[in-house]
DNA sequence: CGGCAAACCTGCGAGC
DNA sequence: TGCTCGCAGGTTTGCC
């Protein structure tokens, strides 16, 4: 489910209901997600008040009032919902799970399981092996064109691949990497390298905006995705591309017939939707 | 180091 | 109805 968009709406829906609260109950249903979760999860997050709720690319941070950060990743199919009273029975994948002093019951749920969590302690964040590569954040004050284009330019691969990169751009992933290009007018085939000047200020633009856009709508449910809420997201209808296979292009409108329309490809394993006509 | 395929795991829809 | 296949929002690992 989870891209950068996401994993924000998750974090606003998360800090109303965890920070400044004490947990008072915490349990691991089994003992590994991706990997195996920390040991004695449960213990050492029971009785913590957590200070804080973040993001950093596609990872939430929960700080806690002894310095240490739960780290989570959602990977494809984890979520995270929000009971304020009766919680209902525990379902299916349903991982881990934290009760605060106000009676909020807080859920992981994770089908595949690709999702992880670990705890760094008091000063270990930063070393994280997890995050100490991670590159720009692409709505922060020191991301722009510039910060871009070099990221890019000793990069041979496609553009599609390099924006998935995390290392290159924090945060994106296979929906907003094609939703981006297609913004732009760029090709995902061409050379990460070749993104520079006017090309690299629209791809620059691109993503702030659609990430914003995004992040307004509540993100994109296309099967898993939920506000802790349990509300939807409905970014996915703004999609210009992806999934859109055979359909005309929303840009140049171009048809379907011979050359134009929406085209679906493979890129280092992975589908990428595009226009041929739009992106160059 | 760069780049790619495979691996991790479950669920769903399409097609037979 | 039931089986098989392909596909899915991510990341790591191992192999050129």
């Amino acid at each position: 489910m989870p891209e950068l968009p996401e994993v924000e709406t998750v974090k606003r829906g998360l800090a109303p209901v965890l920070e400044g609260r004490r947990i008072v109950q915490a349990e691991a249903l089994r003992p590994d997600l991706r990997f195996p979760l920390p040991n004695r999860l449960g213990q050492r997050l029971t009785g913590r008040v957590v200070s804080h709720v973040k993001r950093r690319a596609k990872f939430l941070l929960i700080g806690l009032d002894d310095g240490a950060t739960l780290i989570s990743h959602l990977g494809m199919s984890g979520r995270f919902r929000i009971f304020k009273k009766a919680p209902p029975a525990l379902e299916k994948h349903d991982h881990v799970i934290f009760r605060t002093d106000q009676g909020a019951e807080v859920r992981y749920n994770d089908p595949r399981r690709f999702g992880f969590m670990d705890i760094a302690d008091a000063g270990a964040l930063i070393n994280h092996p997890m995050l100490n590569s991670i590159g720009p954040e692409p709505l922060s004050d020191n991301f722009d064109a510039k910060v871009l284009a070099q990221a890019l330019k000793d990069r041979q691969a496609p553009i599609k691949t390099a924006l998935l990169d995390q290392s290159v751009i924090a945060g994106l992933g296979n929906i907003y990497v094609s939703e981006v290009l297609f913004r732009a007018g760029i090709s995902p085939k061409r050379k990460a390298a070749s993104v520079i000047g006017l090309r690299a200020s629209k791809l620059y633009n691109a993503i702030v905006d659609v990430l914003n856009q995004a992040i307004s709508a509540g993100g994109s449910s296309i099967s898993d995705h939920r506000q802790p809420s349990g509300e939807l997201g409905y970014f996915q209808h703004s999609f210009g591309v992806y999934g859109r296979e055979g359909e005309a292009c929303p840009g140049c409108n171009c048809n379907i017939s011979k050359t134009g329309g929406v085209r679906r490809i493979q890129q280092s394993g992975r589908s990428t939707f595009y226009c041929t006509k739009q992106q160059r």
